[in-house]
DNA sequence: GACCGTATATTCTAATCAGGATATTTATAT
DNA sequence: ATATAAATATCCTGATTAGAATATACGGTC
């Protein structure tokens, strides 16, 4: 659980745990995780990924394996995990697991600048991103059938049911936010409504 | 509700945010954010901040309105938003208040590698972070009871809000997803373990 | 057999970002 | 009086990153 890490992108850390099943090149990777979903809980695009595999090669927790061709493809490099990087891969997943870590998220940003709207325009964008929601969970919905039918374990799926459980606080939170605004009880509501209708953010008069 | 945006960091809303109130210049904004709490929201450093700071004035989004001196102290450039910097600032925030992004948290992308650790360790540390989650929301109550006392509006910290219900939820989720490790009875915990107990991820022997 | 879309595989580049360096002023303690 | 710390204010630079560009192969269809 050290201090900060040479390679930082959680990509890296999907490319470890990749190399300890087995050595791949960095194609292969990228396949794994989208086949196995990673990719929608570790951001992957190329760019990133040949970048980050040239980082944990430059230190030495993963090397070249060998380098070969299919046909007249590019040629590819395979690499391995080392005994470091299996150290870092542990060391790294159990800082992730145990420590809960500051999150930046886009609606919490927003929320935090709501005061800028007017109060019932942010009463409808409330409402409306609850119609969102909900057709999210109801999507989701067709991934827990899949689990429940015990085609894929839901160990593998995990990280999914966090995300919805996430989000259905995430609703209902938001759910009753819209309405204490749009019923008008919200603690404040007053002071704001004045605020916006004396006028707030318009161009000021050039004196 | 366009695109991408020009400037895309977080970071430029709350500039934006900032000069809707009043022009100012830079390390006033950083100040106004600290003062407010809203850089536990929004990441702020001042070298993202000036980058930004440029960023918008290159858009015309914002633009200087006078550069002046205290003292000796470093020359200060004021700026000021423009009308193309209002609507951006409402486009944007609306954006962020009803559509639902994704998000790549640090937990979920651990969580989406669980396997890697050996269910024993995995159990332990997500005990760990319960404890950790505990303390955390217990320091929030100290928030809590300013906002009881009436001391902050509400709707000034409805962001901290937020952030306390998710953590609540996901706390609530952790335990229960650590005992069902615990006592056995997540499913496919057999196959998992005697995943690890086969020797996973120890140095496979050079043939 | 010519065409088109998708899969295989990597590299390049422009832009962004974080962290620290810099330099002065004011406040506090010795 | 002097040292030290904290606040004021910005800028620089190396590292990271995302998106696009590149190039070949394969599989199907008209």
């Amino acid at each position: 659980m050290s201090g900060r890490r040479k390679v930082a992108n959680p990509l890296a850390l999907a490319v470890l745990a990749c190399l300890f099943e087995r050595p791949m090149h960095p194609y292969e990777m990228a396949a794994t995780m989208r086949e196995r979903h990673k990719d929608e809980s570790i951001k992957l695009n190329y760019g990133s990924l040949y970048t980050v595999v040239e980082g944990l090669a430059r230190h030495k927790l993963i090397e070249p394996q060998e380098t070969e061709r299919a046909g007249n493809r590019p040629e590819r490099t395979i690499y391995r995990i080392t005994d470091a990087g299996r150290h870092e891969l542990i060391d790294w997943l159990s800082d992730l697991i145990c420590n809960p870590a500051r999150e930046y998220t886009q609606f919490e940003a927003g929320l935090s600048l709501l005061p800028v709207l007017a109060p019932a325009d942010a009463a409808r964008l409330l409402e409306q991103r609850c119609l969102r929601l909900e057709i999210e969970l109801a999507q989701a919905e067709a991934l827990r059938t899949l689990v429940a039918s015990r085609k894929v374990p839901r160990l593998f799926m995990i990280e999914a049911e966090y995300r919805w459980r996430l989000r259905e606080a995430e609703l209902a939170w938001v759910r009753g936010l819209a309405a204490e605004i749009g019923e008008g009880k919200l603690e404040g509501l007053a002071e704001w409504q004045g605020f916006h209708a004396s006028g707030a953010g318009r161009k000021p008069p050039d004196k």
